[in-house]
DNA sequence: AACTATTTATAAGA
DNA sequence: TTCTTATAAATAGTT
């Protein structure tokens, strides 16, 4: 979405792919909550940068429960 | 996106909830997908329906050898 | 499961 | 670099 089509490879500028990054990352977090809210889904997402930065969103106990099954703990 | 503004509330109706669910996941899983492609990134993202079905997408090093165990599933 | 009208996300530009 | 806007992309309701 935007002026020009964009391909799916990596952004080599490095100012755009940063510009880029922060939007699509803003972005993804919001969809995985509307995802959450809207059809009543626990959704965990996890994104790290290439610079090693953090970021996450996460909703509900159905992730836990199923991690939980597979014999993981959260914390 | 749609016909309609949808406002951002659990969908009521059992049939609807389910499309849209199916349609906003897969959505989901490509933007995270293309997050970590065009960003060089690290995506993990769990989704777990109400009917507890766990879906996925992870790409990177540590999140995909953690997470991809978990399993995948599409529509 | 396809279609398409419409909303939403966002690539460039200002 | 924050804000704008033209355009691509996603998707809500329809068929």
């Amino acid at each position: 979405m935007g002026r020009k089509k964009l391909e799916i490879k990596r952004i080599e500028e490095n100012s755009s792919r940063q510009v880029t990054f922060c939007k699509r990352r803003n972005g993804l977090i919001e969809k995985a909550r509307q995802l959450s809210v809207l059809c009543d889904a626990s959704v965990g997402l996890l994104v790290v940068s290439a610079s090693d930065k953090l970021y996450s969103f996460s909703s509900g106990d159905r992730l836990e429960k199923n991690l939980d099954r597979y014999g993981k703990k959260t914390c």
